[in-house]
DNA sequence: AAGGGCTTGTGACAGTAATCACACCCAAAA
DNA sequence: TTTTGGGTGTGATTACTGTCACAAGCCCTT
């Protein structure tokens, strides 16, 4: 089955191949098979918004392909991104259990894929299956928790270069690392990145200058390689 | 029945006054019953500790009388408030669900009680009765709303002097305004202020001195007067 | 090859709030 | 009464980061 953007459509969420681990797996079969009725899936364009800030919640969408950035603005239309999201996240929920306007807006930063799950079939479906509600009770406290890392990265970071060094970081993984250091994809515009951190572009930008200066990163084309991870660690302290 | 502190105890959840509004409210009778079989309650002096920012959960306490602070900090000693907590809040309830360590602190602010429900049986009881799993998820998610506005205010009001406004703000409802203003009770020191606006005693005391000098509140002893609510809400913007 | 649009690098400058320092106030204790 | 200690007011200084400005780079389209 082909797609727009170049992409093959999942229609099926009981042989998805992310559904292993997320929230709407390991369903009894029977859960499984009524939620797979009640969403419908939709492709999207780099750019599209699944939902704004302020909305009425329609519904959720669990995000099958592709990444998104969850943000929320001021009036004078400053800008913070609070969550980059991957596939098999679920998006909205707590707008939907709460019934109140989403919180952030969805944007899609690559073509990808979501099933649309609406609020109402939720709703219902969650009433009919006690047992998944307190699933997503947990899922609900994991969301409470991320935003807790960014309260504390919020309020008690200080500094512009305790923000990136952390969110360097977060990153790279220890694992994936060899005696070159990590490798990692950057996808980021450094005016994203302020988002994320808090601070100004030409922030950022003087950042990286300083970190390559100091021989903590390097940079290849748009691949960069964390080079001195202690130090990095030593910079966040908290 | 009598108490240290100067307190009456509440003894029994199906009588008290609080219980109208909140979460284990408004249950059916056998699901209450079976709640106030499993609580406990204790009394705690100002300066007690509920539970510590990285323990692991031991269960939920439901503050019954008496004001709490929930506060995160840092390894430098930097500290922020993150909510102040009143008779009939559940704290604790999110690190319970989703077995992750407390991620705040709580500290009574003033004598106070609390009945403490231990994680085990909690959650037993919550796969017992399916619909109470139902209002949980909203609790939780009315938690993350109030998380989000906690991310809204770091991440975007930039200046300590809009913070300190739009925390003025959220002290005095409009409905308990007369003509004179909008008297409110302050119990806070300067330091606390600070550790909810995340700035320091020093700017709190100037923010104090500034705004009385721009007559937009008064002090009265310990009562705060706010003078010019327009003038506040044009500060906060956003 | 040339053009346009987005992104990035960096200098100059200004303003704000953190820090340090100290005096003062008030209430509770000795 | 004096003492003590927590809380408060305010000056001086400094450092940091936001803002403005502009040049240069990169990639995609024409």
């Amino acid at each position: 089955m082909r797609a727009p953007y170049g992409l093959n459509i999942l229609d099926n969420c009981l042989t998805c191949s992310v559904r292993e681990e997320h929230l709407f797996c390991n369903l009894s079969i029977h859960a499984g098979q009524r939620l797979n009725e009640i969403k419908s899936t939709a492709v999207y364009p780099k750019g599209a918004m699944l939902f704004i800030e302020g909305q009425q919640p329609r519904g959720v969408f669990v995000l099958c392909a592709g990444k998104a950035k969850l943000s929320t603005s001021s009036r004078e239309g400053k800008t913070i991104i609070t969550k980059l999201s991957d596939s098999g996240d679920v998006l909205g929920l707590n707008s939907v259990i709460s019934d109140r306007p989403y919180e952030v807006t969805a944007e899609m930063m690559e073509p990808g894929q979501a099933n649309f799950i609406p609020r109402e079939s939720l709703l219902q479906f969650l009433k009919e299956h006690g047992e998944v509600a307190l699933r997503v009770a947990e899922q609900l406290s994991r969301n409470y928790y991320t935003a807790y890392e960014e309260i504390r990265t919020l309020g008690l970071a200080t500094s512009p270069s305790e923000k990136f060094a952390k969110l360097l970081l977060s990153w790279s993984p220890k694992s994936a690392s060899n005696d070159n250091g990590t490798q990692v994809k950057l996808t980021l515009t450094h005016e994203e990145i302020a988002e994320i951190i808090g601070t100004t572009r030409e922030t950022v930008s003087r950042l990286f200058s300083e970190f390559k200066r100091k021989q903590l990163l390097q940079l290849k084309g748009s691949t960069l390689i964390i080079r001195n991870r202690p130090a990095l660690e030593k910079i966040v302290q908290s």
